[in-house]
DNA sequence: TTAAAATATGTAAACGTTTACAATAGGTGA
DNA sequence: TCACCTATTGTAAACGTTTACATATTTTAA
């Protein structure tokens, strides 16, 4: 079945019968319900690709995934469900796209997507001057590029916030494990962290300053060569995210040393394990949902050329479990 | 940049370009090097809605989602890893779609979607006859549909397996937590149970059956419930997946009932939060990411008209870690 | 009453490929 | 030399929509 055919048996023109699909004005009532009963009887559907050769632009959405997601299945997932939930009530198509080598560009050039969201994109992505130079439309979650649209949480003061937690509970003594440096929620917390420690006057190690890259096996190793060594421990250890922080839990575990009463724990995002591990696990709420929901809006309000807020910043929360607890030294 | 701007570059017809691209036989060494060239030095790519315009097939499979998969986001996403590892060697695009009402059906008329994956649906899903009555391909993961194509692991073998190592561990009072009533998985873990029963001469007890819809929350209550009443208690639970597994070992937690030392607990699944819950847990490996690779690769093999195996079943493992221990009744 | 505006529909040219068919050139064996 | 095959390329008609433009009808306003 073609739109040629429906028209023939509505005895119109494809045209008319094309205004009727697309919701046209200027259509007789009685010609617009006829058309849509033949239709209706015979279950048709447009073809998409037709469609979209003709028009010069479609509704499609590519969701951009870091090349690398294995570690971030909660997150990554949490946003998807955010995103689907918004596309449900469109009739829009969302394209998976892992990120990788140059496949982006060619992506809008050839399968004419309307836009892009990014997920977490590394600091520098090359991909993204590219776009923007050409036009293209993008919304970017946890990571920031010129003026484009963004969603987010307030990194820094989430971060101030959770070592707040910690200084408050007499830590004086604080570790950092960072993510992959050219993530920019791992430059910004480590910034962050830099900046704390010295606001309130607290020793800033280099060997407290760990390199976790967000991995839990990487941070395990790191934690436990830490606590081996003879070089002073710290009291408090902020992981970068909770993955990180479910590793020092697992090498201090390991080395029988008790969180919290020897050393406090804290992550950032609060994934799906974190309340399950020993100890429940301290940590930074981000609405990852909220943020793919968001994201796949922005998008839309876009498309229908409605303003729209250029960057929206969601709001955060610390979740105090049990892995955080009063300094004794 | 079209295709027949680059045929005039090169001083030959779209035909010959449209060759060139298509890797078709009798081409001149010197027209295809030619071609080639200007095809690089413009960075063209052919228009994905022209090409499957013209074409009958395309070069797009969907991965339909259970409705709600809000509660299997590690299953789903490594799934998900496992399709995309092996789309990546290819041309092919994926396209996400949930699962709901008619939506599917139409995927195939209107995006002319060569195939789909279905993940773990429900049985009795109408949509599955509907395409098989229109002779198309689908594959399923965790499902069985007639004779349709079907990636899964041997859940009855898994299942008596995973009884026998408690029940080899003493234990003759063995609970189970079902998952939700239409999902086959549930279905053949709850019948594989039952005649493990029979078969040990064990007690089957109609309330040591629990209802947990495969969420932690509502496995948690019925637990609690369990062990608060007056009815005699299990030695162990079989959860039908770990997430049930993880309220249970939350209830028993807050009832202060020693794990393993009073109740064993074993799951199915071995999610990422298993070996992180308190006690790790001991469960049945699903090779999950395999098993996506697996669904690709048969969708692939069919897509190439090559002879394919209908049902693979690939291999499980069981995992012993600390929730399980002797029985000491 | 009439010109202008709004409504309603049709015509046909895009959109950018693929591919059936035709055409040409060169080679081969009788 | 001729008939025939193979290799190589071109021509042009699909594929199924959308949409600019044209046309016809009805309504509006002065």
């Amino acid at each position: 079945m073609n739109i040629k055919e429906i028209a023939q048996e509505c005895g119109v023109s494809t045209a008319t019968v094309s205004r009727v699909i697309n919701n046209f004005p200027h259509i007789h009532k009685k010609t617009r319900q006829n058309v849509l009963a033949v239709i209706q009887k015979y279950n048709y559907t447009p073809n998409f690709f037709a469609r979209n050769l003709s028009k010069k632009t479609v509704e499609t959405v590519a969701l951009i995934i870091p090349e690398n997601f294995s570690t971030s299945s909660y997150y990554f997932m949490e946003v998807l469900k955010g995103i689907s939930a918004e596309i449900k009530k469109t009739d829009f198509s969302l394209l998976l796209v892992s990120a990788e080598k140059d496949k982006i560009p060619k992506l809008f050039a050839e399968k004419k997507i309307c836009g892009a969201i990014f997920l977490a994109p590394p600091v520098n992505t090359p991909v993204l001057k590219t776009l923007q130079k050409n036009k293209k439309f993008f919304v970017l979650i946890n990571a920031k590029y010129k003026n484009s649209p963004r969603i987010d949480i307030n990194n820094v003061q989430a971060t101030q916030e959770i070592l707040t937690h910690l200084y408050n509970l007499g830590h004086r003594k604080i570790a950092i494990v960072m993510g992959v440096k050219n993530s920019l929620n791992a430059i910004e917390r480590l910034k962050t962290y830099k900046k704390f420690l010295l606001t309130k006057n607290l020793p800033l190690k280099k060997h407290w300053i760990l390199q976790g890259n967000f991995q839990l096996e990487t941070t395990y190793a790191v934690v436990k060569k830490l606590f081996s060594s003879k070089t002073e421990t710290p009291t408090a250890i902020f992981a970068e995210n909770d993955l990180m922080a479910a590793g020092v839990l697992k090498a201090l575990a390991e080395l029988k040393i008790p969180v919290p009463e020897k050393v406090s724990v804290a992550g950032f995002d609060n994934i799906n394990i974190s309340p399950y591990l020993n100890p429940p696990l301290t940590t930074v709420n981000q609405p990852f949902e909220k943020m793919g929901q968001m994201a796949m809006k922005i998008m839309l309000s876009f498309l229908n050329k409605e303003k729209l807020n250029r960057e929206i910043i969601l709001p955060h929360q610390i979740i105090i479990r049990q892995s955080t607890g009063k300094a004794n030294e």
